[in-house]
RNA sequence: GCGCCCGUAGCUCAGCGGAUCAGAGUAUUGGCCUCCGAAGCCAAGGGUCGUGGGUUCGAAUCCCGCCGGGCGCGCCA
């Protein structure tokens, strides 16, 4: 057990002693930010004080003193309103290294207690044109999001939704055609929506080379999606992210899906016709108006795939789905639940889960810029690619909580000095494997070592940071917030460094040295660990 | 107009189930390589946490109003 449940369960047991009728008070043991106060600190007393009508200093007192023996505690002092500080002996914290060097790679991970069939979905771009900006913060996001997950014991399943059905497909094969017939977006021919980008030109040059003809637009719409998909995937792979499942939207038309999602609704009694359409109620969930499902030419609203599509994830058993969009899109959230719950198949209100993210600026030379030449209105995810590498990339865009607005600062990015969290990070890992390799021995053997000599203020604090990874990984895990790992690996890295610079690792004494290598692989692995969750490299050099 | 999100140091952002939460990075200034990688470290200055109320012994954190910014409000997707 880590010592920080250890010392929650020690207050528990003062609690009953002290005050039987509030022992389900829940105990919080945090981490001072202050060194000075200790190495754990509680806030029982405070809490409690009001509801038991004591002094809350007092009520410290008597928790204190009714706290069991335990040797891994040092002193406790009372401070402030009634906080209760706790050292902690030397050895406490040292255990902390031989679990991450046992558990390598699995260290931070969790066995759940109900392991559950994970869906994230995200990118699920529609195959018009490159993946922007956007998409690179999506897949940045649900890649290490779904990693997270699974870290936590889950099965997870990587999904793409490809809208391949609607109308936007229909004006993506126009302008193609448009191109392949010598029509550009200035021409009085263009067609209205098309869509503009150098990209749409280059799709009908190689269909025109392929021996296409214009005149055909399913061969043109087919020709175009193929090739667009096929960029989006190797813009994907040079990120880094792998989907699991393609689901085609157009293939919830050819297996009925979507008829028997409209059967299903109206079978539920919550639609009505009026003006010529059918509408199904989903004020009655939480929707500022009723949303129309088939309109009153007698085709079907976006939403009905929609629906149709989320409920195959239920049907699939995924009862827990998280979905990464774009703020853009936050009014689908509401709608798709509304329609999952007008099934009355007894999913969840809160069914699935959304992570929704604002919208990303991209800035170079200290001015946003807006467009690219290539997709001619966004900046695409391979421009941020090829100006900064893989790893800034996705560092920078998981970074952030999602709902942050984020500024894309590309000459940070770039710069390979200290102004660059990237490297900053990575840097403490090629640093310990630096000391490694002029150290030159095995590190098999140090999960053995004797860890007395790493008492020191900056030792301890290494240790405990190591000690909190996996309850970092089970809290972000739960609050769906994968920029937290972003963080802690800033926090670890930069202890790391102090350390290393207060003090030399490869001293002559054998027993501090091996100490100090054991205590370097563990800061090493658990850097690694937590790289790998955000999909960026470990190099052992740089 | 309505709904959701955001407003914290010059800049980019953490913290937001209240207390030991005024923080990090960067920028500025001053130090540290005859010694394991200076892509590093140490130190200093810099904020009435948008604003006005409320709840509380205690609010950046919870509630309400207002101001500023973003997004969304189609029988488009």
């Amino acid at each position: 057990m880590d010592i920080k449940a250890h010392l929650a369960a020690l207050f528990r047991t003062a609690l009953a002693g002290v005050s039987p009728e509030a022992a389900d008070a829940e105990v919080l043991i945090e981490r001072p930010r202050d060194p000075t106060h200790g190495d754990f600190a509680c806030n029982l007393a405070l809490q409690l004080a009001k509801r038991l009508k004591k002094n809350p200093r007092q009520l410290a007192q008597q928790l204190a003193g009714a706290l069991p023996a335990d040797a891994r505690i040092a002193s406790i002092e009372i401070a402030g309103a009634g906080f209760i500080n706790i050292r902690l002996a030397p050895g406490a914290l040292q255990g902390a290294v031989a679990r991450v060097l046992a558990q390598g790679a699995a260290y931070g991970r969790a066995r759940a207690a109900q392991p559950q069939q994970v869906m994230v979905e995200f990118v699920s771009a529609n195959p018009t044109g490159p993946l922007h900006v956007g998409h690179g913060r999506q897949a940045a996001l649900g890649d290490a999001l779904a990693a997270l997950l699974e870290a936590q014991g889950h099965a997870v399943t990587r999904e793409f939704y490809f809208n391949d059905a609607g109308a936007q497909i229909q004006n993506l094969a126009l302008s193609v055609q448009a191109r392949a017939a010598g029509v550009a977006p200035q021409d009085a021919g263009w067609p209205a929506d098309g869509y503009r980008g150098e990209y749409i030109e280059e799709i009908a040059r190689n269909f025109a080379a392929a021996g296409g003809k214009a005149g055909d637009l399913e061969a043109v719409r087919q020709f175009a999606v193929a090739a667009l998909r096929k960029e989006q995937d190797a813009d994907l792979q040079a990120f880094g992210v792998a989907f699991d499942v393609y689901y085609l939207e157009s293939s919830l038309y050819t297996d009925g899906r979507v008829e028997s999602a409209v059967k299903a609704l109206v079978a539920s009694g919550k639609t009505y016709e009026r003006d010529g359409a059918l509408w199904l109620r989903t004020t009655e969930y939480g929707d500022d108006k009723d949303r129309v499902v088939r309109k009153s030419d007698g085709s079907y609203t976006y939403f009905v795939p929609d629906v149709a599509y989320h409920l195959t994830k239920w049907e699939r058993g995924f009862r827990k789905v998280v979905n990464v969009q774009g703020t853009d899109h936050h009014s689908t959230v509401t709608r798709v639940r509304a329609g999952l719950q007008a099934l009355g198949l007894g999913i969840p209100s809160g069914y699935p889960d959304y992570v929704l993210h604002n919208l990303v600026k991209v800035v170079r030379g200290g001015e946003e810029v807006k467009i690219s030449k290539r997709a001619g209105s966004y900046v695409t995810l391979r421009d941020l690619i090829d100006w900064v590498g893989r790893d800034a990339v996705r560092f920078f865009l998981v970074s952030r909580r999602a709902d942050a607005d984020f500024v894309f600062d590309v000459d940070l990015a770039r710069s390979r000095s200290d102004e660059n969290p990237v490297y900053y990070v990575q840097y403490a890992h090629a640093r310990v494997c630096s000391v490694f390799s002029q150290w030159g021995g095995d590190a098999g053997g140090l999960a053995a070592a004797p860890l007395d000599s790493l008492h020191g203020p900056r030792e301890s604090a290494l240790l405990q940071r190591l000690a909190e990874f996996p309850e970092l990984l089970a809290t972000a895990a739960h609050e769906l917030a994968p920029h937290s790992i972003a963080f802690y690996l800033r926090e670890l890295a930069g202890e790391f460094h102090s350390y290393y610079n207060a003090e030399r690792i490869l001293v002559d004494d054998e027993a501090a040295r091996t100490a100090r290598l054991a205590l370097c692989a563990a800061v090493r692995q658990v850097l690694a660990n937590g790289l790998a969750l955000l999909g960026v490299s470990a190099p052992e050099r740089m």
